[in-house]
DNA sequence: AAGTGGTCTAGACCACCTC
DNA sequence: AGGTGGTCTAGACCACTTG
């Protein structure tokens, strides 16, 4: 007989959703305190505690001391977005990945990564554009901005051979990274290096990483119309 | 005097952290077992253990029963995505939100939506398109598809005065969430509905969702060009 | 087959925040 | 000021997966 066996903690999760699925718990009632629920359920408080935390995760319900937990009734949608790496995206259709660099120089950051860095005054920066290609056909542009004060050592990466992001993800870890998705008509410029016509709509993904408050890079990503994100918010 | 006074596993998993971020450990090491860790910094397993699931939450660790924990190679970008109710997201700016319901008919399934619901044959639904105002202008159209299979009482609320998906939200949860995110020119029939010019760049989501295997609604959502989505991984 | 991470328990103490 | 969730510990057992 094969048993799924499941653990614990994901059974006393279920139940708990299932009462909320059901409306035995509405939005915006408070439900019991863990302690009671671990003897209704016959179980330690920290398994509840397990439960509630993945509950209080997807944004299901909501948790605070001496509040206790309620269900929240403005639940918008939570999902985890995994941009992968281009090269392992596109590798892991079965197609060919390529990359072309196709500039790369020193520059003072304009105004507008200025202030994107959180800096008062323009910095040393490696400004760097390359191409990132499927089966041989364009498929994402990337601009991006090194600040040199914080990777020095980028100047001796061969960015021809390694793409600055492969690099800096190995290299240089972050713990902190913004990201801003939105649409927008394709540039004059974008077009020639994605060969598309003027103004077709592509998809721009814009991240900043940082390392203990310092800047290390801004780059935005161009993609071809064909690209979407996918997520999926599966009870986990 | 203001001393933080952070949590242990939270100090845990910077100090480990810290390893990955100088490089102590690299990409594709393995770090020590949790026990060892445990002993080397004097707490119990369960606390390496709280710290570590944080870690591989983040995409930094991949965890492994018997194969331990490595530091990921192939990390790329992962970050929580909340989409907010529109009503919400209006109001939490400020500006005044506005609906209006644009149509409102029952109809079997496009083979488009049978297949989206994973059905063999078309069903009943609901279809409604309706628009989300900002200040009294357009902000997001959306075209939605609701199984009257799975939400018959659809049927009988009036959707002129509350929104199909506030309703959904607080009267049939889900379990599951399919979210898909791409940019798009604007059709005619949606640039008039969003006073655009055919041809804008838009930022398109669609979103379906289940419970227990059966299909709720299938929603696209066309938002203005200013729309942007933003996250940001901050440690948690 | 054995090693490593995953979970459960019971009890204790702590931190936060509402009442 | 007290109640509620958050965390820590120590030990035990279990499940997965790889050598």
């Amino acid at each position: 007989m094969n048993t799924p066996h499941r653990q614990s903690w994901i059974d006393i999760r279920d139940r708990i959703h299932g009462r909320i699925l059901d409306t035995t718990y509405r939005p915006h009632d408070k439900l019991p305190r863990d302690e009671d629920l671990a003897e209704e359920f016959g179980c330690a408080r920290t398994t509840i505690h397990r439960a509630m935390r993945s509950l209080a995760e997807s944004g299901i319900v909501e948790r605070r001391r001496k509040g206790g937990t309620t269900v929240r009734a403005d639940r918008g949608t939570r999902a985890t977005l995994d941009i992968p790496v281009t090269r392992l995206e596109v590798e892991g259709r079965g197609d060919t990945y390529s990359y072309r660099l196709l500039s790369r120089k020193r520059t003072k950051s304009t105004a507008s990564i200025t202030n994107t860095f959180g800096l008062s005054r323009p910095q040393e920066t490696l400004r760097v554009t390359a191409l990132h290609l499927s089966n041989a056909r364009p498929y994402t542009f990337e601009d991006r901005w090194i600040s040199l004060k914080t990777v020095p050592e980028i100047t001796e990466v061969d960015l021809a051979q390694e793409s600055a992001n492969e690099w800096l993800v190995c290299n240089r870890p972050y713990d902190r990274c913004d990201v801003e998705i939105f649409a927008n008509a394709c540039s004059a410029a974008d077009a020639a290096r994605l060969k598309l016509a003027v103004g077709t709509a592509v998809l721009v993904i814009e991240r900043t990483t940082w390392i203990g408050g310092a800047p290390i890079t801004h780059v935005r990503a161009v993609s071809v119309p064909s690209y979407r994100l996918s997520a999926s918010t599966i009870a986990k």
